[in-house]
This record gives C-alpha cells, structure tokens and sequence, in this order.
DNA sequence: CATCAATTTCGATGATTAGCTAAATAGCGA
DNA sequence: TCGCTATTTAGCTAATCATCGAAATTGATG
C-alpha cells in the first residue's frame, strides 16, 4: 500500500492513471499527453507497474497500458476506512454485514 | 490537492494522521510514537500543516496537533471520483441528486 | 538481411527529501 | 533573572527522484 500512495503521489501518474480509467492506451499514446520525454514516461509506468496501478500488454512491439483498478480502490478504501471516511465501495454501508473479499482491515498501513 | 497526496506518501504522516483521529495531541506525545528525532518529527509536522491536514493549536509552550478531517476526506474523496471509484462521503449514493456542500469536481487534480 | 518504429534501459544531473546534531525560541516556575 | 521544558529552526549529509539524451531491445516489413 506504500507503493500505491508512493506512486500517486506524483501528478503526472495521477494523470496516467486517470487517462487509463477510460481505455486502455498505448505507452506513446499516453506520452503525447504529457510535455516530458518518452524514458521519462516510461520511467513513471515502471512506478506505477510496480505498485501493480497498471497492467502491461505487449502486442508486437506495442504495450498497452490497462488500469488495474481495484488495486486503486483497495488503497483508498483501506486507508480511508482508517478515518471513518466514508471512502467506500460501490456498496458503501455494506448490507450483507461484512461479507467483503476485499478484506478487513485495521492496521494494514506501512 | 497535490500537497495532500504528497503529505501521506510518507509511513511516518500516515501514522499521524491516523494517530490523530482519535484525539488531539502534543507534538512530543506524537513524536513518541516513532523512532526518530524530534527535529525530524517536526519537519513531518510542517509538511502536513503545509497541505492543511493538521491544525495546530499552542498552549503554553505545548503544541496540540489536530486533524483536519475535512481536507483528508475532500482529498480522498475528489481523486476517487475521478475513477467511479464509491470513495463517497458518508452519504454514497447521494440520494439528494447533487445537493452537495463540498464541490463537484471534474478535472481537480494536478 | 537492413531498416524502421515503439519502448525500455543506461548513465548522468539537478532537485527534493528524510534524517541527524546543535542551536535558537518561547513559556513557566523558583 | 536563571534554569527547565517543549518545540522549532539552522545547517548538513545521504538517499531518492524526475528528467534528459544516447543506446539497446524487440518486432514488423520491405
């Protein structure tokens, strides 16, 4: 859960990451939105790569990016749920009583 | 919005900050949770004050820290609706069709 | 096979960051 | 005023980070 606050830390990979929510995009596809190099973008895709925000597939010599996007959810749920924020899921007040495979928890930072 | 993302990239903040949830504490009495200096407590401290999530309140020569919930929950809340994500407020599904107090956003990021 | 295109890896650089010790600030009580 | 406590500021170092250009990799195509 580190590396996923680690890596949205940054805006440009906020800004990825927002892009991939829609479809899934190409690495140069998703670099022309952004005014730094292509090593540089690809420096910023091992990040989110490696906190497992993104999915890559290799297609020829093309990769697609594909958000990974419960892997976002479950950080953000896990830690506002550390607040009592309401940050919930789809189901906020979780009628089935706690039936989650999310899971529970409570000291999952660090 | 940035600051707050930058602010709980670091273990050590988001400890603070959930530390703080409960009740309000002295600087030192926070410092005492963690195996650093407290100078360097103190620069954890301004960091998080710069991105308003914390208040700080002076009594005497003590300093209470205090969350500022809001600000932590506006955060959340505006980066996870980026992504359909029901990071929501207590009321998730908004059942009022949009009579929020806190801001609609679409595009609040970087 | 030679070349082109998409992307990453390499190597370097300047900026930011977390950490420390020592010193400064500020309030309080004797 | 002197000394004690709480906290921050100052000054420094080591590590991490965003960025770049050049080179390597990999696949497709003529």
């Amino acid at each position: 859960m580190n590396a996923v606050f680690k890596a949205i830390a940054d805006p440009t990979r906020r800004k990825v990451l927002a892009l991939l929510r829609q479809r899934s995009m190409t690495a140069g596809e998703l670099s022309d939105h952004f005014p730094v190099s292509r090593p540089t973008m690809s420096a910023h895709f091992a990040v989110l790569r490696e906190a497992d925000l993104i999915e890559a597939n290799k297609v020829g010599t093309t990769i697609f990016y594909q958000l990974k996007l419960s892997v976002l959810e479950d950080a953000l749920l896990g830690f506002s749920q550390l607040f009592g924020i309401g940050v919930a899921d789809h189901m906020t007040t979780d009628p089935t009583g706690g039936a989650r495979p999310k899971a529970t928890r409570e000291g999952a930072d660090e």
